[in-house]
DNA sequence: TTGACAAATATAACAGTGTTATAGATTATA
DNA sequence: TATAATCTATAACACTGTTATATTTGTCAA
């Protein structure tokens, strides 16, 4: 089996993934770019789920990484700017974005290996948010704090992608959603 | 043109979509459903596209006359209450959750129609969390809060509908979302 | 009532999708 | 070098939404 071939095809998958997104992935298109025919896609992945797989995995070691390297004076202030670094790649990422967070929307079911990725990443965010906690909180308690951030982060990513969002005042949205996310951290030291 | 036709296609394709989702309804399953050929979904509908957009104001129009429906004695309540509505709709009538609020994640586009449906939803969110607010705030004001708990809302259901959601300790959820809206409304009232 | 025309509907065909089957080419091994 | 194993191209399959063509049904005027 050559490898190269592995490599020429996830190579176009991502070529094509990043201009048109999910859709613009379909198995002849994948196979035209790499100048090879679809059968490589079937015995070097798992067809169509191993290219999705794939790419999935990178949008998580992605946005983990992202979450990874934020390093601010303060826990509040660290985590308001990792939810910043969210907020950013939801827009510049979009397509990863929308593949890692809104599989459920669509007919793919992400792998094992794959969801191995997404919960590295919730144990990164995790490890961030907990610094908001006192350092004997129990891990349920921390996974709670987790949560709490990543629904106000994501669903105002959810706000900002819905149709909707262009029929109300959305003009700064990140300032936004940063200033709620700053609000309940506060509400939270209190709680 | 007979009205009935339209009424069995869109029978047929209700009944397919509440049993098996947006992937259960090709335009030849929706025909076989109604007995009919496929070409009335195109002169009856506007296509598929017709028949998603039915469903789609359906789907708004159910949970807006949900949110509609509440009355509790305080904002707070109110607001919770309408919360929980949300996150249960999110469960029993999960395909229209996942219709209205994750077409961005599929290539499915809703009309003008439709949108003016999920727009009517936010204006009916705004005015049940306005009651958060004193009357003489402004118009931005009143959306800035209903972004609020539209994302804390919305984002849960995304967590809950996320394959991570699986790998954590993610046991009663909707009194956890429930918990967090609450510290939220509370810290709101402060800020 | 009949015939012409319009509207509605059935069926066929088209171009696309992911996947599997078959054929051919290339590589590895004895 | 010959044979077996592996890899790849191509064809075929069943499905998708949509449009084209054919047939049936309904309407209206003479």
């Amino acid at each position: 089996m050559k490898s190269d071939t592995r490599q020429q095809i996830l190579a176009a998958s991502s070529k094509l993934f990043l201009e048109g997104g999910i859709h613009a992935l379909s198995v002849r298109a994948i196979a035209k770019q790499a100048g090879l025919s679809t059968i490589g896609i079937y015995s070097h992945f798992n067809g169509k789920q191993g290219i999705l797989d794939a790419l999935y995995i990178e949008g998580f070691n992605n946005v983990t990484q992202v979450m990874k390297s934020v390093k601010e004076d303060s826990p509040k202030a660290s985590v308001l700017e990792m939810c910043r670094q969210i907020l950013d790649f939801s827009e510049h990422s979009a397509a990863h974005y929308k593949l890692i967070f809104g599989a459920n929307m669509t007919e793919y079911t992400p792998s094992e290996d794959a969801l191995q990725a997404a919960a590295d990443g919730f144990i990164t965010l995790t490890k961030v948010t907990s610094s908001l906690v006192e350092h004997h909180a129990s891990l349920i308690e921390k996974q709670e704090i987790a949560m709490e951030i990543w629904a106000l982060t994501h669903g105002y990513i959810g706000l900002n992608n819905h149709e909707i969002s262009h029929h109300i005042d959305w003009g700064n949205w990140k300032e936004r959603a940063l200033k709620a996310l700053a609000t309940h951290i506060d509400a939270l030291a209190a709680r």
